[in-house]
DNA sequence: AATTAAAGAATGAACGGTCATTCATAAATT
DNA sequence: AATTTATGAATGACCGTTCATTCTTTAATT
C-alpha cells in the first residue's frame, strides 16, 4: 500500500473538517470518517492533532508560495507584480476555499496554543510583497517613505480581510477579481511616486513619530 | 453586593485569559481565579462560556465604536476622518491590547462555533469607514470608482493585520502610530481624485473612472 | 506453485484526563 | 429568619490517544 496515499487523504479530509468546524471543534473521528480511515490510522501518519495542522501549514502554503512566485517572476515591472500578487492571492482563495479558511483562522489562533511554532512559510509569503516594494523603490517608481515592512502587512491584510468577508457573506456584491483589482489599484496609486508633490496629505500632523 | 461589580470583574478577567490562551484553551476556572470568584459564580452572571465571549463582543466593541465615532464626528474633511480612524484604531489596539487580541482571533473563529451569532457590532464598526468614503465621494474628493464596500474591508484589514503582527513581534521596527500614518497615507493617496490624470495604472483597466 | 512464516498496515473499542456545568451547602444581606 | 448571593466539590460528557487484535502483503520454504 502506498504510504503517501493515506497521508494525502487525511490531509485533504482535515482541511475540509477544520474549515467547517475550526481546529478545536474538529474531532479526529470526523477527519478519520471523511478520509475513510480508522481513527487509529491517523496516528500512524501524524503524531497528534496539532501535527496535522502544522503539516497543512507547511505543505500547502509551500505549494502556494511556489505558484505565486513563479507567476510573479515572469514580470519585471513592480507595478504589474503587485497587481498579479493581489489577483493570485484572491484566485487562490476562491479555488481553494477550504484551505483558505483554515489558514485565515488558524494562522491567527495558532500563536496561542502552539507557542513554539514559528510560521516561517507565512513570513516567506509576506516577503514576496516587501521584495516587490523594495524593487519598486530602487527603480524610483515607488515612494521612498513607504516602509516595506508595513506595506507588506497592509497589503496582505487588505486582501485577506476582504476575501474573508467575501467567503462569509453569501450575497456577493463584488467578485473576488473586482476586489483584487480595487485593492491593487488603491495600493498602487497609494505608493507610486506622484507626478507632483501631492504625496503629502494636507493635514496637521500633530502626532510626532517617535521612530528615527 | 453590587451586581455589576462581579459582572465587570468576570468580563475583565475573561478578556485577559482569552487573550493569553485563546477561547478554547481558556478554562472557566482560570477566569474565576483571575476574577477572584468561585467557578459557580460565573454561571450566575453568564449562561455559559460562549455567552462570556459574546458579551465581550457586544459591550466592548460598543464602547469602542462610541469613542471612535465621537472623535470622527468632530471633523468635516473625509480625508482627516480617515486618518483619524486609522490612528484611533491603532491607539485602541495599543491601549487595550488584550481586548484587541481577543477580537482579532475570536472574531474570525467565531463563525465556526457560533453559527447563529451575527456580529452586528463589528459590521457597524466597519461601516464607519464606508460612510467616510461615501462622504468623500459625494464631495468629489475621493474617486467614484472606489467601491466603499471593498475599501472599508481593505482599510480595516490593512490596519488590523499590521497591528496583529506588531503585537506578535517583540522587536518593533515601527511604532503603531507610524504604521497608522503609513496606512492612511497610502489609502488616501490611493483613493483621492488625482490632481491630473495620473490615476491610470499602466495595466489593462477595464473599469473606467467615472469621476471627472 | 503451493504453503507457511514474518512483517507491515489498519482497525476501532476502550482508556483516561480534562473541563464545562450543576447543585447542595454556606455566607451575606435584607 | 427569609432571601439573595456565593461557594467549590462532584458530576458526567466529551474526545484525543493507545494498543491488542485483525487483515494484507511480502518473503521464505517446501
Amino acid at each position: 500500500m502506498r504510504h503517501s496515499d493515506k497521508h494525502e487523504k487525511i490531509i485533504q479530509a482535515a482541511i475540509k473538517v477544520f474549515a467547517k468546524k475550526g481546529f478545536f471543534s474538529a474531532r479526529i473521528s470526523d477527519i478519520a470518517q471523511k478520509a475513510k480511515v480508522a481513527d487509529g490510522t491517523i496516528y500512524l501518519y501524524f503524531n497528534n492533532k496539532y501535527d496535522i495542522l502544522i503539516t497543512i501549514f507547511e505543505e500547502e502554503i509551500g505549494k502556494i508560495i511556489k505558484e505565486v512566485k513563479e507567476r510573479i517572476d515572469q514580470e519585471d515591472d513592480p507595478r504589474k507584480m503587485l497587481e498579479i500578487f493581489a489577483m493570485e492571492h484572491m484566485r487562490m482563495i476562491k479555488d481553494r476555499r477550504n484551505l483558505a479558511e483554515v489558514l485565515q483562522m488558524e494562522l491567527r489562533q495558532s500563536n496561542k496554543f502552539m507557542r513554539e511554532y514559528r510560521n516561517t512559510k507565512f513570513i516567506e509569503y509576506l516577503d514576496i510583497v516587501s521584495r516587490i516594494i523594495r524593487k519598486g523603490q530602487e527603480m524610483k517608481i515607488f515612494r521612498e517613505d513607504v516602509m516595506p515592512g508595513v506595506a507588506k502587512r497592509a497589503m496582505f491584510g487588505a486582501l485577506d480581510e476582504t476575501a474573508r468577508l467575501w467567503i462569509l457573506s453569501p450575497d456577493h456584491r463584488y467578485t473576488i477579481e473586482e476586489a483584487a483589482k480595487q485593492i491593487s489599484t488603491i495600493f498602487l496609486s497609494g505608493i507610486e511616486v506622484k507626478p507632483r508633490g501631492s504625496g503629502r496629505i494636507g493635514l496637521d500632523n500633530r502626532q510626532d513619530f517617535q521612530g528615527s
